[in-house]
DNA sequence: TTCGACTATTACCTTTACGTAAACGTATTC
DNA sequence: GAATACGTTTACGTAAAGGTAATAGTCGAA
């Protein structure tokens, strides 16, 4: 079984052991000990991975959280499902309207540098 | 010319006023006065619109300041237009990680539906 | 055996982005 | 003329997400 020390986990993934330890001071990841020293595997890494790609899109470290708890139905019951489908349900919604906002934002870049290309141009004859 | 009152723009973008005078405490909106009341016009309108934009994003306040500020090259000289324009490719770039991270997450979300009806539907045979 | 590179914990500090409360002015309405 | 609904400023509070010591244990190489 492949293991990471705390600090492979930071190098990979550029971040501080001081952020990786966060992560397990709120509950979000919950390594193995040896002794005293966090020994991470491969779930481990992904979790972390998940929560990262997480802060990227914006989300704190709660709504990451609770996205990564979807992924394990684990056994529930048919009320529990459900909610559970609902709240995919709204996240994906969420996640449609970050789509939207992105592309508005791209296309208002590309406006912008076309500006700037012709500022540019016209600065250039002078 | 429309102006809108502080809780017009509040009630339309559905945050408090606070919020607004925020903004404005730290530059980002700068609205007329009428005696000490404030009074925002359809730029400023413009303005707080792409603010919640950056804000649905995970930008940081100052990240949206930097991005509207992209949107009027202004009188620049060519160093600086040249660096305005790597500035906006650097931003293309990270929205296209981030587009990248959206569609991965969305594809888990679809299989943790899908899991998650698959389920459902076991225990409904139960 | 001592140095450097790890690891750990505890604890206070900082930044961001507002919330919240106090205290007050202005205007309309009952 | 008191209430209601706006607006204002000042100022302290707070939650989230780490940063930054300080202090100390462990381990392999020189």
């Amino acid at each position: 079984m492949i293991v990471y020390s705390i600090s492979d986990l930071s190098r990979e993934f550029n971040i501080t052991t001081r952020t990786i330890r966060h992560y397990e001071d709120i509950g979000l990841l919950f390594p193995q000990r040896q002794g005293k020293t966090r020994l991470y595997d491969s779930s481990d890494r992904s979790r972390l991975r998940l929560i990262l790609r997480g802060k990227r899109l914006g989300l704190s470290l709660e709504e990451s959280r609770e996205i990564i708890d979807m992924y394990q139905p684990g056994k529930s019951n048919v009320k529990q499902l459900k909610k559970l489908i609902d709240a995919i349900n709204s996240q994906k919604k969420k996640l449609n309207q970050k789509l939207t906002d992105i592309t508005n934002l791209m296309n208002d870049l590309k406006k912008a540098e076309v500006k700037c290309l012709e500022a540019l141009k016209l600065n250039g004859e002078n």
